[in-house]
DNA sequence: TCTGGGGTCCTAGGACCC
DNA sequence: TCTGGGGTCCTAGGACCC
C-alpha cells in the first residue's frame, strides 16, 4: 500500500506553530501575493496565488506573516527524517509531501498512517494529512479527501466507486484546460470519462495526456514509489510591475537573476548548456527564448550574457507589448546523462 | 480575478545525420 | 519527379503542480 503524507497549509501551519498568537486566527504567508493561506483564513475563501489586498478584503482579520525560510527549511528536513524512518521508499513531492510505499512495513498501512500523523505532530509540531492507497495517484487524492488534519483509506474494493464519483478536475494532472476539452466532449466525472476508449481519449486530449486519463479512469496506473531523481534546472524571476523598462533596465534585471541562479548552481556543484528567457508581457502573452551553449557553466557572466542576446532579439516584443516579468532558467544540467559529458566542452 | 516564484513533463517542427 | 525510414538535438510553447 501506498500512502500520501502532506503537511496541511505547510508554510502557514510552520507560522501558527511559532507563533503562538498566531493559532486559530486567519494567518497568510506572504508579502503582497499569498502564498499559503490557514484554514481559518480560507474560510473567507482566501487562497494562494491570491493578492493580499484582495484577501484582506476578504478577511479584515486577516494576519499577514512573512515566510521564515529557515524556519521551513528546518520543519521539512524534520518531516522527511520521519517519513524516512518509517519506510525506504519515500518520493518527494514538495518541501512538504511526499508518498512513501508501506508494503514492506508488516504492518496494516493504516497503522503506520496513523502513526505517521502523530509522530509528526509530536516532533515537529505540524498537522499532517494522509491518503492510503494501493496507488499514488488514489493515495494522492485521498490525502485531500483527509484535510484538514486527518486520515482517509481507500480500501481495495472500494477504489472504482470512489473513483468513478470524481469530478474530473480532481484527478491528479488534470488541470483547467484538460477539463475543459473534456467537458466540451460532455465528459464530466472519471466515470464518464472511463466510458470512452482510450483512442477517443488520445483523439481528445493527444498521445500522453489522453493515455493517462485512460490509465487513471480505468484504475490502471501503477507507477511505483520511486525515490527522488536529481533535479533538471534552476531557475529564477522577477516580476516587474506595469512600470515602462528600458533595455538597460531588464539587462540588469537579467544581471541579478543570473547571479541568483548561478549561486545556487555553484553551491550544488551543477553546471548547465541551456538558457532560457522568459518574458511576461503587460496583455499577458508570454514569450520564451532559449539558447544552448557549446559547453555547460555555472558562470554567472556565460549566463547573463546569453539572456542578454535572447533579450535583445525579443526587444521588439517588449517594446510592442510592454513587459511585466523577466525570468531566468538554466536547464540541461551535466550529469543528467553521465558525468563524462562535464569535463569535455562538446564542440558545434 | 488578472498572480508570485519555483519546478516538471510533453508536443511539434526544423535542422541535420546516416 | 516523386520518393524512404530512423534517429538526435534544438527551439518554442503548453499544461500542470506546489
Amino acid at each position: 500500500m501506498i500512502l500520501h503524507a502532506d503537511v496541511d497549509a505547510f508554510y502557514a501551519s510552520v507560522a501558527q506553530r511559532d507563533d503562538p498568537s498566531l493559532r486559530g486566527r486567519p494567518v497568510a504567508v506572504g508579502s503582497w501575493v499569498v502564498m499559503a493561506a490557514s484554514y481559518e483564513a480560507r474560510a473567507f475563501g482566501v487562497r494562494g496565488g491570491m493578492a493580499t489586498a484582495r484577501a484582506r478584503r476578504l478577511c479584515p482579520e486577516l494576519v499577514i506573516a512573512e515566510p521564515g525560510w529557515e524556519a521551513l527549511g528546518e520543519a521539512s528536513r524534520t518531516v522527511f527524517a520521519i517519513f524516512d524512518r518509517c519506510t525506504s521508499v519515500v518520493e518527494p513531492g514538495s518541501m512538504e509531501e511526499a508518498f512513501l510505499d508501506v508494503s514492506q512495513v508488516g504492518e496494516p498501512a493504516a497503522t503506520v498512517a496513523a502513526r505517521l500523523r502523530r509522530e509528526v505532530r509530536e516532533e515537529a509540531g505540524l498537522p499532517l494529512s494522509v491518503g492510503v492507497a494501493r496507488t499514488k495517484v488514489l493515495a494522492k487524492i485521498a490525502s485531500r479527501s483527509a484535510k484538514p488534519d486527518g486520515l482517509y483509506v481507500v480500501e481495495p474494493e472500494r477504489e472504482i466507486a470512489f473513483l468513478h464519483a470524481l469530478p474530473l478536475e480532481r484527478l491528479w494532472g488534470v488541470g483547467p484546460a484538460t477539463t475543459r476539452k473534456l467537458n466540451a466532449y460532455g465528459l464530466q466525472t472519471v466515470r464518464d470519462a472511463a466510458a470512452l476508449g482510450e483512442a477517443e481519449l488520445i483523439a481528445i486530449l493527444g498521445r500522453s495526456a489522453g493515455r493517462y486519463v485512460h490509465a487513471i479512469a480505468t484504475n490502471r496506473e501503477h507507477r511505483p514509489v520511486r525515490r527522488r531523481r536529481g533535479r533538471r534546472s534552476f531557475g529564477a524571476q522577477r516580476a516587474l510591475g506595469r512600470a515602462p523598462r528600458t533595455r538597460a533596465d531588464l539587462e540588469e534585471a537579467i544581471a541579478g537573476l543570473a547571479d541568483r541562479v548561478t549561486n545556487r548552481m555553484q553551491k550544488r556543484a551543477r553546471a548547465g548548456r541551456t538558457v532560457v528567457l522568459r518574458l511576461r508581457f503587460g496583455d499577458y502573452t508570454r514569450a520564451t527564448r532559449s539558447r544552448t551553449l557549446p559547453y555547460a557553466t555555472a558562470d554567472p557572466a556565460a549566463i547573463a550574457g546569453a539572456a542578454a542576446d535572447l533579450l535583445g532579439a525579443a526587444m521588439p516584443l517588449v517594446e510592442r507589448r510592454g513587459i511585466t516579468l523577466v525570468g531566468l532558467t538554466v536547464t540541461n544540467l551535466d550529469g543528467a546523462r553521465g558525468a563524462e559529458q562535464l569535463a569535455l566542452p562538446l564542440d558545434r
